[in-house]
DNA sequence: GGCAAGTCAAATGTCTGACAATTTCACAAG
DNA sequence: CTTGTGAAATTGTCAGACATTTGACTTGCC
């Protein structure tokens, strides 16, 4: 059962007790996406508390993207169908504080994201199409530009991760992937590859790729590993 | 005092404009946790707004668990010492919010629960203590009481694969996989799992913790696979 | 009849001023 | 020294007003 420890201050603060009513009338199912919520007066009058407390509370609900709001005749307050962009957006954004708050460090950090992504590749593997494959290509072209800073290399390696894990294709896994690296990613962008460096892992990229291809897991878990090591080596030096 | 040299999209929702400017104040350092925000007068004559415009603004950094406000003499807007808890309830909750609110099919939750999971094992052989098997030797004992309603056997299940996962020894993996298996729980429980059903998730648990034990990865693996396809047949029936 | 322009109504966005509730602190009374 | 009490500061809530935006409706012209 998933308690809810959402129970904070039932007598206190009333527009927070109310965003949390309409939140749970939300969560419920009661309003789907794109519903038009009450307009803000008859919000007011159904609640017993004035427009100034329910625009409070609708607030609270915009900030966590639960609601937009549009004036005119025909506005109001309508339910937000989340999008997989706002998605990436929250939950990176709590990786990425969770990860400074513990001052996790790079390698505990690598050998995390390394082992979420070993578990996709075989799905990645069996249901790779063509468009994965021309993302992956063309991130590994950008690798290959020796002008490119530390920075603009991790921000590359990223994209071409990610389309590694959009192949699996499994929405799930695609975000929860995408929260992790850009939590990491500012760990990662500490790091000062040397051209060495770099010319390993675009290696190990070119040769994922080709396992991705042929549809080889097993080839790609194997890289997988050779990757960690070579980015925890690059990291300890 | 409006200042012209906002950036884009400025031009409407001064409140969304005044919680971005403090949100920028906090994570660029300028004010750092318990530190107090000025109070509403002060904020709304700073920039230029009204009380209630302020007040907005300030809900939505509440509603992200930015700060927190105290009433009295002392009182004011606090910025939160961001806790563990916190961002992963976020983490959670987003995880949840992103499953409901697309449909996400039990069949591709189980695809990507086991595919992180299975990332994750050949870690836990690696460093698994004794009090990890000892949690999932446990929760195996509870999963055969035949009288456990089906909620509660995977509830137990939960706890299992999260002591699997905890014994990776790695912060970053414990918690992106609880913020997945936590989303994905509400579609679990809808799952009846026959006795037959339940035996074999046990037989499995069992040949884990054995392996687990004698920290043997790649059969670890293996199982998972197992596991996952059985998950499905039950799920598909 | 059809189209264009103007008008209107509904809704959110913002402001103002007030009062209530809560909390701390200083200070006086005992 | 303790205790109570009131002032001050601050957030919480309210009521009402006006500004702004936007779609729908009306009107007038062809």
């Amino acid at each position: 059962m998933s308690d809810n420890f959402t129970r904070p201050q039932k007598q206190k603060d009333l527009s927070a007790a109310i965003a949390e009513r309409i939140r749970q009338d939300i969560l419920a199912g009661a309003l789907v996406a794109d519903d038009r919520l009450p307009s803000e007066s008859e919000l007011s009058e159904a609640h017993g508390v004035s427009r100034a407390t329910v625009r409070e509370a609708l607030k609270r609900l915009a900030a966590q993207s639960l609601i937009r709001t549009k004036r005119g005749a025909t506005g109001g307050a309508f339910v937000n169908r989340q999008s997989f962009e706002d998605a990436y957006a929250q939950m990176a954004s709590s990786a990425t504080l969770l990860i400074t708050l513990n001052s996790v460090d790079i390698k505990t950090a690598c050998e995390a994201r390394f082992a979420l992504e070993r578990g996709c590749v075989r799905l990645a593997a069996k249901h790779r199409q063509e468009h994965h494959l021309d993302r992956m290509r063309a991130e590994i072209a950008r690798q290959k530009d020796p002008e490119l800073s530390d920075e603009a290399f991790c921000a590359s390696d990223v994209a071409f991760h990610r389309a590694l894990v959009d192949a699996a294709g499994n929405p799930v896994l695609s975000w929860q992937l995408a929260a992790a690296v850009e939590g990491i990613e500012p760990l990662m962008n500490m790091l000062t590859y040397r051209q060495r460096d770099r010319d390993a892992v675009i290696s190990l990229h070119e040769a994922m790729v080709e396992a991705l291809e042929a549809r080889v897991g097993a080839r790609l878990e194997i890289l997988m590993d050779y990757l960690r090591d070579q980015t925890l080596r690059t990291a300890l030096s």
